[in-house]
DNA sequence: AGAGTTATTATAGGTTTTTATTTTGAAAGT
DNA sequence: ACTTTCAAAATAAAAACCTATAATAACTCT
């Protein structure tokens, strides 16, 4: 049974349009909004009343006239309420608490010891507690929980198999949601850093975005013309297991050559280098060490490999590379942009742009708590 | 100005929704049809006699009843209209001619000669104009025509570069339409061929597909959520650009170890046989050659291993592989699925079917003709 | 033959957009 | 100072479509 029309879905798609609007284009008027969206004046006069009764829009006064009455302008009101972004990874639980337009109001983090369910949820809970404490008085209240993990989530938001959590099958969503009484998101970390840079970061007003997430391993979020793209059943992304080098370094699981084993901090255990963190690897680096430089320019030689099938097989409109790797940035990315412009298809090239992550190490909460705004705003969209 | 809700749309949405489910699943009555959609019995009552003055649907007679009155059976009416599915390759053009329901009605077939615009568009003509004549009389007529290209073809149609019959920006659409006055869609040979295997052959109800055509080179045609992905500028699904290895064969493309080279008859010129085409690679490897069985062999790891990437990537419901290199399936399937079965992620394995093309040398052409058919019934599709 | 079921159609009611009209507000001209 | 002019926003009436309910039609079973 597939979603039909009627009024009811006219309505809640026109007001989603409006709301729409005026959150990314305001301050408009109320014609500027009918002239953008093709809507009549009347229609989104009253969608705006009811909008401005729900306090999510507000009238900032009068802005210029070009020979009439002076325009109400309107402006999208991101204090009517607040969500809490999580970031879930195998040493921590980061969360923050934002207004609705992503403005992070208090963040929270605590270390991670033991990785069980129970162990994890109670830590969840000591580090959103406060926070949501600290959320000041709105209309709204909290209006949601996001969280990213580290694996595999259906789209129901069931945790299907984080493997460095050692998790199966785990339910978060109703625990969480049955603690809190507020709805509650899931996704993959990647796929919440992908919705993060695509809305506050580097990827705004991007339809087509491939976000790379690089640290253990690799990650990809995918947004289609605007929607993160999930795959069949919520595993898509796995592009740390794209295998390029067919007869290359066996993989945990069960490939040979993956991506993740040349161009994520995987790739350390392979030199003869002491195995370090990126923050150490760093420190050499800066002082020039040269083993460290190489390892680090093969890094973005590969790195640029495996971007480049994504852009020949997706042709994205942009190619975000976030994650904890990108602390090496300074010596990964000339290679790995020099890779990509000599292997990629020209036309696919041609429009492409490429950035480094925007939002740093906060891409995958702000996104976890985009993804509870995005649920609590309700978007509509058709086709035809 | 995006699509915003009045009640022509809500209208056209549930109309396409009606139609949809009868095409899909019919013989129904009206009432099935409301139990199925959710759509309210009168609603759906309207429009189905809106569809059956349109002739797009009959009244088959009476079915079965459950101890009450009969119901009045629905059906697709597949032959109020034809269309014409054409498949341009680098040595001929093949075109046939359908009804809505992609039964082919006559096929006709020309040799290519020259390749420059003018004379492609000549012998289309000539391949076209006999299926136009021998079109039966309809109540729509023909209702479209449906081209698939080897190349990249951007949203609106535009061949954006052809490299084996060295075009670049030729709009094939505009001179087609103008001098038959019929809507036509152009689209790349892999995305015409998916199509074709999900309406019509191994992709029937799949939602998430991938196709790989594998033949001079390798395309793949995505489909996600039931619709063509054609990325930012619609040169999506190059996938046989994509390398497998990393330091592997410089590609005339600039890459180097695209899966190409390796998984497609562009192989061949990488073995130390003479350079056969395929028909005749199969004569040998029929008569048990053992360097063409090798060779075979080697291919089949090879597109598993690229599958593998697709799989991991996007994580589709249904891998169909088809393409002129699919005349060699017996030596090919045993070692792709077994290099799949073992590389692949074991939650995307899990679910996943692959197969091999069921419409043979005509996917792309049914899936040419059935883009037509498509436009011509004009989806809704709402998302919430 | 009559009661119970099921399918389809008819009628009335409600919601929402659109079109047309009116009101409000500000600037410019007389 | 008053009117005119232009544009923004609000209001009122009209049209379109879906839903709910009821009515009718057709059939099965006892």
């Amino acid at each position: 049974m597939r979603i039909t029309g009627d009024q009811a879905l006219v309505k809640k798609l026109n007001k989603s349009i409006v709301l729409d609007t005026i959150r990314r284009k305001g301050p408009l008027s109320r014609t500027d909004v009918s002239e953008k969206t093709g809507l009549n004046k009347a229609t989104v006069s009253n969608l705006t009343l009811e909008l401005i009764e729900q306090n999510l829009v507000e009238e900032t006064g009068l802005g210029e006239s070009s020979g009439g009455r002076k325009p109400l302008m309107l402006l999208f009101n991101g204090s009517a309420g607040c969500v809490i972004g999580v970031e879930l990874s195998v040493t921590r639980v980061k969360a923050i608490l934002t207004d609705l337009k992503g403005t992070i109001l208090q963040e929270h983090v605590l270390p991670l010891g033991q990785l069980d369910e129970d162990a994890v949820f109670e830590v969840i809970g000591k580090v959103i507690q406060p926070l949501i404490d600290a959320a000041p008085q709105t209309t709204h209240g909290i209006v949601g929980i996001g969280i990213g993990v580290p694996g595999m989530v259906d789209e129901s938001g069931l945790i299907l198999y984080a493997p460095n959590l050692n998790w199966e099958g785990v339910d978060l969503k109703s625990r969480i949601e049955e603690k809190y009484n507020v709805p509650v998101v899931i996704d993959n970390e990647a796929n919440a850093g992908a919705a993060g840079e695509r809305e506050y970061g580097a990827g705004r007003h991007v339809r087509h975005l491939v976000y790379v997430s690089a640290g253990m391993g690799i990650g990809s979020g995918m947004i289609i013309d605007g929607q993160l793209y999930k795959g069949a059943w919520g595993y898509a992304g796995e592009t740390g297991h794209m295998s390029i080098e067919s007869d290359g370094r066996l993989c945990s699981c069960g490939n040979q050559g993956c991506w993740e084993l040349y161009a994520s901090e995987r790739a350390y255990s392979y030199t003869s280098l002491p195995a370090l963190t990126t923050a150490e690897r760093v420190e050499q680096a800066k002082v020039g060490d040269a083993s460290t430089l190489e390892m680090y320019e093969e890094i973005g030689r590969r790195l640029g490999i495996g971007v480049t099938n994504l852009v020949n097989g997706f042709n994205p409109q942009k190619i975000v590379v976030g994650g904890p790797l990108t602390e090496a940035k300074a010596w990964i990315e000339p290679k790995m942009l020099a890779t990509i412009a000599k292997r990629a298809l020209p036309y696919h090239r041609r429009e492409l742009s490429i950035s480094f992550s925007e939002l740093g190490s906060r891409s995958a909460v702000l996104g976890a708590a985009h993804l509870a705004v995005a649920q609590f705003l309700g978007r509509v969209r058709v086709s035809v």
